[in-house]
DNA sequence: GACACAATACCGAACGTTCGTTATATTGTC
DNA sequence: GACAATATAACGAACGTTCGGTATTGTGTC
């Protein structure tokens, strides 16, 4: 496993980028040589076992990331539930550039899956929805409520970067995560 | 521009299928070759400018599709509202395999896209917004209302597609187009 | 129907290029 | 001088593509 030198997080940042924006297979040496200004073989140095190495690294960055500044905050019930909301949206907005940026699960679940990485990702995903249903009925909903709002919640992240690349609307992600945050808002009124 | 003929159409759709699970990159002549049965050098006696024609094909076919199948259905005013859109449900699940298949929008977007690709598959989706934006006025939306209802339609297909993929559970595509059944009929009580 | 002949469909083998990967050499740092 | 990091050079394999040639089909003539 990659150790989390500050030197290796920009490294990994930047081969994060590519596998996110052009999918495994899509992916080259050569294009991730370019971005990180390192020889192919300089990378192999870092990845021994080479490309796939470094998708391993990525999601296990990713995963990493996603556990400390969404999950975690997401359970922290020392902060209103509204307000961990709209902080979980914020850290989504960053993390995908306003909906610039395309997300590895959909990238990855493409082709040939790799059950190991889609594994991994599913639990990432599990433990999301969890926290989003246990803040859901923190707000008031029901058990079922609060999971098929969960699980609606990032059906519409996902569906929403998707239209937004295709359309280049930068607005269409703002939009989308705005009608959550008022949706959450119903409940909370209820 | 390739002819229909009915064997062209079963060539075509092998080729559909292929593109849609691999994306561009992901697909290979070789590949291609083996799930139609054509030898390499024979592909290209039918797409001569090789894999672009090919991916072109494809993306014209099903953007005659989506307009057949889908949007002319929708705009027929001799039918119900709500029976034209139970009839796109049953349709679309058809087209994507009850969420086992992917969509082309999704795939054909990542890395480097092709303008001329992207600006086709826009268009449709654009139609098929317009299409159903009308559909939502008819059950007595406000233009607004069903402009943000359509959009929002086609975002939770997309995404129920990317979860599907990744969750492997076969249920939630059916379940998500359930739901959205429901949402317009909370709109005909009204 | 039989024949000639062009058009279409298909194939096997090879092309040059790029892929992911590795062996070897050079640099920088302690 | 030891060791990690980077670089140069090369590898076999797979990529998309092209080419010469063979079946198969369609068409007009008798």
């Amino acid at each position: 496993m990659a150790q989390q030198t500050s030197d290796n997080v920009l490294l990994i940042e930047a081969l994060f980028d590519i596998f996110r924006n052009h999918g495994y297979e899509g992916t080259t040496i050569s294009l991730l040589s370019e971005v990180t200004g390192l020889q192919k073989s300089s990378l192999y140095h870092h990845f021994p076992k080479g490309k796939e190495d470094m998708l391993k690294a990525v999601v296990n960055y990713v995963s990493m990331q996603i556990h400390q500044h969404i999950i975690t905050p997401l359970l922290d019930t020392q902060v209103k539930p509204e307000k961990r909301f709209s902080n979980m949206i914020t850290t989504i907005k960053a993390f995908y550039s306003d909906g610039r940026k395309n997300c590895l699960l959909n990238v990855l679940n493409l082709g040939d899956t790799k059950p190991e990485i889609n594994k991994l990702q599913n639990d990432d995903y599990c433990a999301w929805l969890e926290a989003l249903t246990q803040l859901g009925k923190e707000v008031g909903m029901s058990k079922q409520e609060a999971i098929e709002w969960s699980e609606r919640f990032i059906i519409i992240l996902e569906g929403t970067l998707v239209i937004q690349r295709l359309t280049n609307n930068k607005l269409t992600f703002a939009k989308q995560m705005e009608y959550e945050q008022k949706l959450l808002h119903k409940y909370l009124v209820q």
